[in-house]
DNA sequence: AAAATATTTTAGTCATGGCTAAAAAACAAG
DNA sequence: CTTGTTTTTTAGCCATGACTAAAATATTTT
């Protein structure tokens, strides 16, 4: 049966299946701020349940029944954060950790019921795509970091690679939001920072740090603002 | 620290108080579904943690902290109902088990969100009232069993004793919800059960248990209709 | 008050899911 | 290919909070 701690572990086995390939025990130590004999442990759990396909010393694949599981608690996940933003709104480096609760609250009806209410969003608060009740979540759009766009670009955040608190501050701090749409005016090879417009006309330096966790969607070759 | 389990017991022992004054062992056995010996033994969990005074073999009773920690707990419990019911279209018989899950869920500064986006309800969808964040509940109402009035008298629903499933969609079957003003036209002695008059003119007969649970405000002496 | 009944506690077990320490396997380098 | 390092597993322990069975205490009945 489920629980708290395997759902845990089912998301966080789609999220490093999903951005690396294959799962290593260390990697999901990393991840669950966990211990090995700990990883090991529940992983035999997880392939005792079939959730999990798993072979000493090689790493684990999830099977089709566990990749539902764990669709179905991001799905959760996100669609709590969207609630918890839009609708008591909290800001965006608020919510995760109560999300983390909520995705382990209830079923498939409630979830679909709250996903009706908060009006079928797309996406969750930090740009993630929030998959479908039928475990669909191919993303469609195609972002890019923001260090990698050049000088004339007219680029709009989209989403965040590092959704951890400290990173949404610094982004709350410069007043970078999603959606928030922005020109390139300057780039300096040296540390790889590069200066920003924003829409009132002020400009700032991001550092190459933060405009690799920056996903933005470039607008035009040339600054429209 | 707090627990999941921890909070249920609290809760459980604060409604025990309210209702029967002094909370036994059997009482807490009956209200959570459990054994003798599982209550015994967070009893001593609870003592240790200064939550209950504990006299062996004589029962418990809430200290000043167990109490502040199970009204808020009862406060989010009812809050999580009036956003099932009011927000996700749940009918007031399908939310109790998801709000046993959501008041474990968020701290003082989330319910007090939920409050606000809620509209500071006072009663959740079964009628109860919601403590405040500073822990008054103190109903205010006058509120009598339906078995107690009398032929003649108008009444309103105004709130349940059992707020079990299976009571709650005996009264959906009878048309019967929050709010709805009777008129009792009928009474037996025989079995003490009632003939009422609906707002549309049809009519029923209600058993005494049925009476019983049914939380009402007299609203005149004759019937308004 | 003594006997019968009911309630509560103690003693000991079990499952979940953490942990440490040590062994085993895999990988990297000379 | 052998040695050293890293990763993973095994073995064994701990806390929480269920449970059963049996002992102890309260309560009720005669």
């Amino acid at each position: 049966m489920q629980t708290i701690s395997r759902e845990d572990y089912l998301k966080a086995i789609l999220k490093i299946q999903e951005e690396a390939g294959s799962v290593s025990n260390q990697a999901l130590v990393e991840k669950l701020s966990t211990r090995p004999a700990s990883v090991t442990n529940m992983l035999h759990t997880l392939a005792d349940a079939g959730w999990v396909e798993h072979e000493a010393y090689k790493g684990v694949r999830l099977t089709n029944s566990g990749k539902e599981i764990a669709l179905s608690t991001l799905r959760k996940h996100r669609l709590w954060e969207v609630f918890l933003v839009d609708k008591l709104k909290f800001s965006w480096d608020e919510v995760h950790q109560w999300a983390e609760d909520l995705e382990h609250v209830g079923d498939e009806e409630l979830t679909n019921r709250l996903d009706t209410f908060l009006g079928h969003p797309a996406f969750d608060p930090h740009g993630d795509p929030i998959p479908t009740a039928q475990g669909q979540w191919s993303d469609g759009r195609n972002l890019i970091p923001a260090s990698k766009a050049v000088v004339g670009d007219c680029i709009q955040l989209k989403g965040v690679v590092d959704s951890g608190e400290a990173y949404l501050q610094h982004l709350d701090r410069l007043k970078i939001e999603l959606g928030l749409i922005l020109v390139v005016s300057k780039s300096l090879d040296f540390d790889e920072s590069k200066t920003l417009i924003w829409p009132d006309g002020s400009e700032a330096s991001l550092s190459k740090q933060t405009l690799q966790n920056m996903l933005v969607e470039k607008l035009s070759g040339k600054g429209k603002e």
